[in-house]
DNA sequence: CTCCCTGCAAACCTTTTGCATGTGA
DNA sequence: TCACATGCAAAAGGTTTGCAGGGAG
């Protein structure tokens, strides 16, 4: 995990540099997202900044969303429930196991990656830019609750 | 690429094991699904049936799809173009590189992978059933049309 | 002859857009 | 001050659902 304060930090000077305003609204979602490790949907953003901002609008969410994933300082996943979900504290592509159940998100770190993608690259002729790698199952917890006799071996 | 024809005589001894008509629209959407390697979406799937059943329904094509998802025989791709995609040629997860300039979606042959899925399992515990890995960037083609002087190296 | 499947339309849900009002720098 | 951001509401776009009528087995 990165230093979320940092984070942070970084977020804002990155829209100051470009002239884009400090509202506090746009605050409170940069401050969520630099935090949050947990890949967060549109709607759970809204429901924790209306905690402060009652007033706020989903559109609002949407549009810093949007925002920061164009100032790359954000990525965005796909994670087959049928909404996006952010990252912004590891804003660059990692793969992720996501548990089918309870679609809780884990990351997970591999070094082989970079290698592939240049073999990609070199087959293809693409200019790879982007990558997605999403595994899905049962978490350890889902398991023994679907089957009480799973060892949780293998 | 499989044999199309095994693959439609699959699907089709499928539906009629489990006691699932095969209907003639059915059918029409089962030779595509069987045949194509360009990752149909719904609406295309649904406007190549309507050349022979010109009173299809998109809820048919869905419903068809969603039914064969869920026996195995397609699977759905998520490509970030906001529509659903599949491949019913080869109906397992395997890796994907897409244009983010045409939408041309390449399949990639990698034997990583598997080892690269049991590294997960033992590592976090999850039980692994399924994966999704695309690569995004520019494909030769469109690499050329946005920077003429692009070789194309590397 | 029976259910299952189809087709139509309406409902759904998330995301996007237009525009008047408000506000950060 | 004033261009840009907000918030509301409406629109958009893909997908799902309910149901009456039709057809596969």
């Amino acid at each position: 995990m990165t230093d979320p304060e940092l984070r942070l930090t970084q977020m804002i000077s990155k829209l100051r540099t470009l002239d884009f305003r400090i509202t506090p609204q746009r605050l409170a979602v940069l401050k969520i997202l630099a935090h949050s490790t947990g890949h967060p949907t549109i709607e759970w953003i809204y429901e924790e900044v209306r905690r402060d901002f009652p007033t706020v609008s989903l559109a609002t969410i949407y549009k810093t969303a949007t925002l920061l994933k164009g100032l790359g300082e954000v990525v965005e996943l796909e994670t087959r429930d049928g909404r996006h979900r952010f990252d912004g504290n590891k804003p660059y592509p990692h793969p992720h196991v996501i548990c089918t159940q309870c679609k809780q998100i884990l990351d997970f770190e591999d070094a082989s990656l970079e290698t592939l993608i240049r073999e990609v690259s070199a087959k293809t002729g693409y200019e790879i830019s982007d990558h997605q790698l999403d595994f899905f199952g049962l978490c350890p917890q889902c398991r023994k609750e679907i089957d009480p006799s799973d060892t949780l071996e293998q």
